[in-house]
DNA sequence: GCGTGGACTGCAAACGAGTGCGGGCTATCA
DNA sequence: TGATAGCCCGCACTCGTTTGCAGTCCACGC
C-alpha cells in the first residue's frame, strides 16, 4: 500500500523508515512512553528520577526523535501556530512586517499561517474560518476597517488578536501601529519650512482607520502652521494603491492649480501623484513637492527619490507577534497597544515651491 | 481549569462552548461516528444510503461541523500542508511567486508553510526539519545551489519537492524556472541592434543554477552576434543584490572604460549599477545601457526605468505548485520540469552606444 | 425453507502524545 | 517490625477522526 514498503531485516523484524515515535524512544531507554514524555518535557521532568531522564534524553538524541506537533496539538488543544490575515503579500508594505513577526514566532516555537484577502470581505471569512478550524491560537490582523463586524464577533467569541497597521472603533483589541499622526505632523512641518503655503493632501480610504487618523492629523497640522486651509485640497483615495492615487492627483490639478506641495496618504498612493506628472509635464520637485509615508524598500531608487515618513515595519510585525503571544499565554490581561516612532525622510521630491509666475 | 468554564443549562447538561465534533453530529443525526465520517467524505459516501448522507450532511450543517484538521492529519498521516522554503520574502521577487503557489494550493484545500533561511544553510536545514515535523507533504524550494548535498539527501529519502528559479546538478527533481537562457539571448539581440558591440555582464553566483546558465548564455549570444569576446567583460556577483552588484560594477568601471552596455545577472544587480552611475556622475542611458533580468514590481519607476527581461512569477509559483501537488498524488510519475516563456521589456535605460569620443 | 449475497452500519482499534490516578518501592520513624 | 510518607513509574484513557472487520437486515433464488 505504502510506496516504499518498510524493508525485512534478515532477522525478520521490520525496519520502519517512520521516523522515531516516543514509544520507540521509551522502548530504547527501558521505559514506559508516559515517563518517557514527562522526562522530555521540562515542565514535568521533575516528576521522574534524574537519571531515567538522563537515559531518555539520550535516547531520544539518539534515535533522532522529534515531537509530533499534530499529536501534541490534537491532546493539547495547542497548536503552536497564528494566523497572520494580510490584504496582499505583493504589497511590499508587508513583507518586512511579516519578517518581524516570523523572526517572533519562530523564537517562541510558533508559527504563523499566511492568508491573502484581497480586501474581499467573503474572501475573508472564508479564509478566518479555514485557520481557525486548523486551531490557529491567534490572529493578527492587517486588513481591519474603521467599522468591522466580522472582527467584533470573533473578539466576542473569544479570539485572540492584534491589529496591525489599523484600529477598529469601539473595539477593545490591541493594536501596533505607526505614529501616523506625528509623521503627518512632520511631513507637513517639512514642507511648510520649506515655504510651501498651499498644500493639498491624497488622504487614503476613510473606512481605515489609517485613512482618517492620517487625514485628520494633516488638516491639524495645517491649522498648526497657519497655512492655508482649503477643505477642496483635501481629496479620498478609493484605495491605498497607484491607481487610485493617480485618480485623485489628477482630480485635484483638474479643480486647482495653485497648490505646490502634496502629502500622499502613503507610499503607492505618492507613487500615482508620479504618474500624473509623467503624463502631465509636471516636474517635481520644482513645480510640485511629494511626501510620501511608509519608506517602501526602494522608494529611494525613484525618479526623483521619495521624500516620505520612515516607519520601523519589522518591529512593528515584531511587537504585533510579542503583543499576541502575551495574550494567548495570559488570557486575562487587558488589552495594552502600541505606537511606534517614525522618523523624517528627506530625499529629492520636495523643495522650495517655485515663485508663482507674476501676473 | 479553562479560563471559561462551561456553563450549565437549567437542565443540568453542559452546554460546550467547543466546536462541535464528529460525535457531535452523529449524534444529531442518530447514527454513529463511523457512519457520519463517511457520509461527509465524498469519496466514501457511496457506503451510506442516501438517506442517511442527507441526514448526516444536514445535522453537519446545522451544527456548523467543521472538521479537525489536526485529528485528520493524525490519523491519516497527510497533513494537505507543504512547505515553502525562499531566501527572504522581503525581496520583491519571491511575494509574486508565493502568491501563484498559494492560489493553486489553496484551490485544492492545501496550505503552505513559508520559511526564511537568509541564505544560510545551518538555517535552511533547521527550518527544513521544522517543516518536516510538521508533516509536510511536500516541499517548494527556492534557496537551491548547484551542489547542495542536503537537498540530494532529502531526496534519497524520498521527500517530495520541486525547485523553483534553481535547479541541482545531478538531480532528478522537478524544477520550474524562467527560460533563462533565451531571456539573456534577448537582451543582447537588443543591446546588438541598438548597436552596442562591447558588451559587459555583472553575472549572479555561479553557486546556483541560475547564475551559470545566464552567463553561459551571455557568452554564447555575444559569439552568435559576432560581437567582442573579451572575457574580463564579465564579472561574478557573490549575492544577488545590490551591493554586490555594485561591487561588481565598480571592479569592471576600473579595469575596462571602454563597454558601453552592461547585461546584469538580475533587476538588483542592475540596481547596484545605478547606485556606481550616481557615485561616478556616469549617465545611464547615455553614457552606459543597462538590461536587468525579472522585471520586479516597481522595477519601472526608476530613474531611469528598467530595460529588463520579464518573467512570469505568479505562473512559476502556480506550476511549481501544480507540479507539486501532481507528485503528491502519484508518487510513482517521473520528474518532470518546465522553462516557462520570458519576454523582453524595453524601457529607458538602455539606447544607442554615444561615439566613442576621437582621440 | 434455507442459503447466498449485497447493502448498510456499528464496533473497535488505531494515529502519537499527554496526564490523572494508583501502585510499588524505599526511607524514615515509632 | 510495622505504619507512613514520598518519590517514581506504569496503566489506561483521552484528544477527533479514519477504516478494517464483522454483524444485521432484507431480498432473492433454488
Amino acid at each position: 500500500m505504502r510506496p516504499n514498503q518498510p524493508s525485512l531485516t534478515p532477522a525478520g523484524e521490520v525496519k520502519r523508515a517512520q521516523p522515531p515515535t516516543l514509544r520507540d524512544v521509551a522502548e530504547a531507554a527501558g521505559v514506559h512512553a508516559a515517563t518517557a514524555s514527562r522526562a522530555l518535557n521540562p515542565s514535568t521532568r521533575r516528576l521522574v528520577s534524574a537519571e531515567t531522564a538522563r537515559r531518555v534524553i539520550k535516547a531520544a538524541k539518539t534515535l533522532g526523535y522529534q515531537p509530533n506537533p499534530i499529536a501534541r496539538s490534537l491532546k493539547t488543544a495547542k497548536s503552536s501556530t497564528v494566523g497572520l490575515v494580510i490584504p496582499d503579500l505583493t504589497n511590499p508594505l508587508f513583507p518586512p512586517i511579516v519578517r518581524g513577526i516570523e523572526d517572533v514566532l519562530e523564537a517562541e516555537g510558533f508559527s504563523a499561517w499566511i492568508v491573502n484577502t484581497d480586501n474581499d470581505p467573503e474572501r475573508e471569512r472564508v479564509r478566518i474560518d479555514s485557520l481557525r478550524s486548523r486551531q490557529v491560537e491567534g490572529l493578527i490582523i492587517a486588513t481591519a476597517r474603521v467599522d468591522h463586524p466580522f472582527l467584533e464577533a470573533l473578539h466576542e467569541q473569544g479570539v485572540k488578536m492584534v491589529l496591525v497597521n489599523r484600529r477598529v472603533e469601539n473595539l477593545e483589541v490591541p493594536y501596533v501601529t505607526a505614529d501616523d499622526a506625528t509623521g503627518i505632523a512632520l511631513a507637513v512641518r517639512h514642507l511648510a519650512d520649506l515655504g510651501h503655503r498651499r498644500i493639498a493632501h491624497l488622504a487614503g480610504p476613510q473606512g481605515t482607520s489609517t485613512g482618517v487618523v492620517r487625514s485628520r492629523a494633516f488638516r491639524h497640522a495645517i491649522r498648526d502652521h497657519g497655512l492655508e486651509d482649503d477643505p477642496s485640497l483635501i481629496v479620498e483615495c478609493a484605495r491605498w494603491n497607484e491607481a487610485d492615487g493617480a485618480t485623485a492627483m489628477r482630480e485635484l490639478l483638474d479643480k486647482d492649480d495653485r497648490f505646490t506641495a502634496v502629502v500622499a496618504g502613503n507610499d503607492l498612493i505618492a507613487l500615482g501623484c508620479y504618474d500624473v506628472f509623467a503624463e502631465r509635464g509636471i516636474s517635481c520637485p520644482d513645480e510640485m513637492s511629494v511626501v510620501g509615508f511608509n519608506d517602501m524598500p526602494f522608494i529611494d531608487k525613484l525618479r526623483p527619490p521619495l521624500t516620505t515618513v520612515g516607519v520601523p515595519h519589522h518591529d512593528i510585525g515584531a511587537e504585533a507577534a510579542r503583543m499576541l503571544l502575551d495574550c494567548i499565554e495570559e488570557p486575562e490581561r487587558r488589552p495594552r497597544s502600541l505606537l511606534l516612532p517614525v522618523t523624517m525622510v528627506v530625499r529629492d521630491s520636495t523643495t522650495h515651491p517655485r515663485p508663482l509666475p507674476s501676473p
